[in-house]
RNA sequence: GGGCCUAUAGCUCAGGUGGUCAGAGCGCGCGCCUGAUAAGCGCGAGGUCGAUGGUUCAAGUCCAUCUAGGCCCA
């Protein structure tokens, strides 16, 4: 029986396990980092550092976290967590926004029959609870992703000092008069009897009559035939309202006619219209659409005339060329209306009922109308056709039904007051947008937006705190009453303002200029994307912890109409400038063909559902291996990707840390190996890329670089070679002690270079390493910086060309493999044959070349001796053969040697084996 | 319907200004090893670069159209 030399040898030993465990090791490490108060320690070294803040957007306190918002939370925290490590001041204060229709109406669900009897403030106290149990689940939600953050003093805009800010930047809109009343229709939910921000709406399948109407000319163009103009509309409802008729200046028009009538419409829709209502007759003239400007018709049922109008807007994709025109019932009508001075009228109440008495239409709920609306033009003969309709028609987010146009007393932020809009816009262009198509995207949204409507008729929010004179109607525009009312907003909070006594607020015998001193409360309440809008305000300006304006806004790409911009407007609007410098978005989370996630086509993926299988650590890789600036995808493939890739990850490291067990901490770079130059090389190389990558927001190259850094240049390069020399050199031989530094420089860059993505795994790491002296955490390190000293291009240069040697001697030995000529490397003695250049490379480097190739013997000739059965690389005139290794195998080493029989002793030694274990015994 | 965006192997990604740019890693297949072992190593097979036209001597790479998908808006 052989001696068995394996405890003869140094291998690995660690107690940072293979297994990563993480759904149960993650906890700890979040509790090793609240119970050292990581988070502060970071913000208190980096105390003196430069600024750089990103300012969170509150997420809505609602439902439990999903997939966007671990990829929005996690991003910023990649961020932040570089920043940080490169010493910059970079605070993260979470927040929430919490007013808002969303929890209100899930408050109203809650009351259920009760909704309508509770009092405001009840119901206010309840929604505040609501949120704070959602801030409070969030919170642990966010905390289980490994984000860094100030947890404990989160911002939340129902804080009563955020609350006071928001009237605070409110008046100051107010008071340079940005802020007026006016009519306007506005996206209203009868349903929930409130108007609707656009953020509010959301577009669904409806089904609408499709009805044809005509209106008869005032000025006929036949002369003895009637001429009408030909409408078509899907909301017979709006007719009431109708004030106008639009056309197409630049559309031609055809009158045709018919047996008894003359009828005007778009001539490009001739055709289409023969076939689908039934359109006989020929055409009689032609008419450009400038020309019918001015003309006067009769409505269909109403005694009232309809003035046709010229509008840019008019298509002649559909309908008849001609738009039926409502200014209380539609935006475009409504801008139309204005500049051709027409009542914005609109019949319809809060309820979404008739106010005309005409035809008993009064109460009457107007889509119920729409039918006797058409049995009113079929009696007055004044309808050619009449069906129905699937299309795409705004619905309430919140209770899903169909929602109106209609014009209503609202308050609204100009935007063309005092050039806001042109300021923003200039902002726009100052502001770095990543991905730079941002700025377009916003661009275009700005220069097109209407006035801000700010107000709503709900209770869960902050209220428009002006007081308005019972008689005329004047805002009260008194700073001492505004004073009082912040005052009391600081201290009692929103709920204050409506129990509050106007006396007791307005100055004592305080009169309007009308003279009279009865006024009123204003009881609508703010849009909540005012509230975060302010943010900037509130939080960036007043907590001391941060700086107003900051570095930088991360946000879904959907926030170029959200956060962005209200944020934008808010701040320019009061203070001149964007409140951030850079403005970074990412896309949606969609599923593995791309397609959103949706619970009805069952592809969604929950972040706890990850968190329990694989850990959260999984989900911070899915985030920095996707490139965010298109939509990201999630699915099972992708998880399970991602769990090997980080498998590989750890293991690498594991190895690493397996093989610094008795590392004596010297300073062994005099005695460094050539290969280990080049992996120090590929360090620094690695450093640089992966800098560069986290400087450009490039997360998914972080991700890649690191990857493959592991898993080529170590796992299949280097410390596959390293090996031999680890495990058979003397423990103290300097061969063994300098590789043993080179990979103690690795890991030790390699962790800190991934701790803001891999953060647990990296502090894991972090705390095996072994040390004199280390950071309590890996996150009071320092980001590795590149180290010149192993730039070395010549070095690079030639070992290019021994991997690619290496490539085709691991080609050559894989044939021998096949052939069952060898199994393992070791087995084999190969016999490479170059010219000039390579060949003179490859004796340079012959001691090396069994190690570099792990087997046990090379032999190098001119490449014209090369056998005819020699693999040949025709790249670099290169011949490689293979034999079997000379002599027998030694048990310590595995490597085969003639020097093997040598040692009576030790029979199954090598000489060089016999030599370590001579030394080692001395 | 409009604005912005995306589309390279099964997966995640590379591919300045058009001319070895069709790549990497993973996965998969086939082996080796058993001293990183629920590990490690090697070799191999995979793509008409979403589709169709066009510009050009030459196009994933420029232009147009279309298809699919995403966000926002109507």
């Amino acid at each position: 029986m052989a001696k068995d030399y394996k405890d003869t040898l140094n291998l690995p030993q660690t107690a940072f396990p293979m297994k990563a465990n993480l759904t149960q090791r993650e906890p700890e490490i979040i509790a090793f980092w609240q119970e050292r108060d990581i988070y502060s320690k970071i913000q208190k070294k980096n105390a003196s550092g430069a600024p750089m803040i990103l300012h969170d957007g509150p997420p809505y306190a609602n439902g439990h976290i999903h997939m966007g918002h671990v990829l929005n939370k996690v991003l910023k925290d990649i961020i932040v967590k570089y920043w940080s490590m490169k010493g910059y001041y970079a605070p993260f204060v979470p927040g929430w926004d919490c007013h808002g229709l969303p929890i209100e109406l899930q408050v109203d669900k809650q009351l259920g029959k009760e909704k309508d009897s509770t009092p405001v403030l009840k119901k206010r106290q309840l929604c505040r609870e609501y949120a704070e149990r959602f801030v409070q689940i969030q919170r642990e939600e966010f905390i289980r992703l490994g984000v860094f953050g100030d947890w404990q003093r989160p911002y939340l805009t129902m804080d009563y000092h955020y609350q006071a800010t928001i009237v605070e930047e409110f008046l100051r809109f107010l008071k340079e008069g940005y802020v007026y009343r006016g009519k306007k229709p506005v996206h209203w939910c009868p349903s929930c009897v409130t108007a609707l921000a656009e953020a509010e709406v959301e577009y669904n399948e409806k089904t609408s009559p499709s009805i044809f109407v005509k209106f008869r000319l005032d000025s006929p163009i036949h002369p003895q035939k009637e001429t009408y103009i030909l409408v078509w509309t899907t909301t017979p409802w709006t007719l009431p309202a109708n004030l106008a008729l639009a056309v197409n200046p630049e559309v031609e028009y055809v009158a045709i006619e018919t047996g008894e009538e003359v009828y005007i419409l778009a001539g490009a829709l001739l055709e289409r219209l023969r076939e689908e209502i039934g359109l006989d007759g020929k055409v009689v003239r032609r008419i450009p659409g400038r020309q019918l400007e001015g003309l006067k018709a009769e409505h269909p049922f109403l005694n009232r005339e309809s003035i046709i109008l010229t509008a840019d807007f008019v298509s002649i994709s559909e309908g008849t060329g001609v738009v039926h025109i409502a200014p209380g019932h539609g935006e475009e009508d409504y801008l139309l209306g204005l500049q051709h001075s027409l009542e914005i009228y609109a019949p319809v109440d809060d309820r979404g009922r008739f106010t005309i008495q005409d035809y008993g239409l009064r109460g009457m709920d107007v889509f119920k109308a729409n039918s006797r609306i058409i049995e009113i033009l079929k009696e007055r003969g004044a309808l050619l056709k009449s069906s129905e309709i699937t299309h795409s028609y705004p619905h309430c987010w919140r209770c899903k039904k169909p929602v109106i146009f209609r014009a209503t007393e609202q308050w609204f932020i100009s935007v063309e007051h005092n050039h806001l809009r042109q300021r923003c816009l200039q902002e726009i262009d100052r502001v770095r947008w990543i991905p730079h198509w941002g700025r377009e995207r916003i661009k275009g949204m700005v220069s097109q937006r209407p006035d801000w409507c700010i107000s709503r008729q709900r209770a869960w929010g902050v209220p428009i705190t002006v007081a308005i004179c019972e008689t005329c109607g004047r805002v009260v525009m008194e700073d001492a009453f505004y004073e009082n009312v912040l005052q009391m907003f600081r201290a009692k909070g929103a709920d204050s303002w409506f129990e509050a006594d106007l006396k007791e607020l307005l100055p004592e015998g305080y009169r309007c200029e009308c003279g009279s001193a009865e006024f009123r409360k204003e009881r609508d309440i703010l849009d909540v994307w005012f509230d975060s809008g302010v943010s900037h305000a509130a939080v960036l300006q007043k907590d001391e912890r941060l700086r107003w304006p900051s570095f930088m806004y991360l946000e879904g790409s959907d926030q170029h109409r959200g956060w962005f911009q209200s944020s934008l407007i808010c701040s320019v609007g009061t203070r001149q400038r964007a409140p951030y410098e850079v403005v970074l978005t990412h896309g949606f989370v969609v599923d593995g063909e791309g397609k959103k996630m949706s619970k009805s086509l069952g592809n969604v993926i929950s972040p706890e559902e990850i968190i329990r299988e694989s850990g959260a650590e999984i989900l911070r890789l899915w985030v920095s291996a996707e490139d965010y600036r298109a939509d990201v995808r999630l699915s099972r493939e992708i998880i399970k990707r991602l769990v090997e890739a980080y498998r590989k990850i750890r293991n690498t490291c594991r190895f690493m840390l397996g093989n610094l067990y008795d590392f004596d901490h010297g300073d062994y770079r005099k005695h460094l190996l050539e290969i280990d130059r080049w992996a120090l090389l590929k360090l620094q190389k690695l450093i640089k890329k992966v800098t560069k990558a986290y400087e450009n927001f490039d997360f998914h190259e972080v991700f890649h670089r690191i990857y493959n850094f592991c898993v080529v240049d170590m796992s299949a390069i280097y410390l596959d070679i390293l090996k031999d020399r680890l495990y058979t050199f003397a423990p103290e031989s300097l061969e063994r002690r300098a590789a043993q530094w080179t990979v103690y420089q690795i890991l030790n860059a390699l962790v800190r270079l991934m701790a803001p993505v891999l953060s647990f795994t990296a502090e894991e790491l972090w705390q095996h390493l072994p040390a004199k002296e280390k950071a309590e955490s890996v996150f009071l390190t320092d980001f590795p910086a590149p180290s010149e000293e192993f730039m070395d291009e010549d070095l690079e240069r030639r070992w290019d060309v021994l991997l690619q040697i290496r490539e085709t001697a691991n080609k050559a030995l894989e044939e021998k493999r096949r052939e069952k000529f060898i199994g393992n490397s070791l087995e084999a003695k190969l016999r490479l044959y170059a010219a000039e250049d390579i060949y003179q490379l490859l004796q340079q480097y012959r001691d090396f070349l069994p190690y570099f190739f792990i087997v046990s013997q090379v032999e190098v000739g001119e490449i014209s001796e090369a056998p005819e059965d020699s693999l040949r690389d025709e790249q670099i005139s290169l011949a490689v053969s293979v034999d079997r290794a000379e002599g027998e195998k030694c048990l310590r080493c595995w490597n085969y040697s003639p020097t093997v029989g040598s040692y009576r002793e030790d029979p199954h030694l090598c000489s060089r084996c016999h030599s370590v274990l001579m030394s080692i015994k001395r």
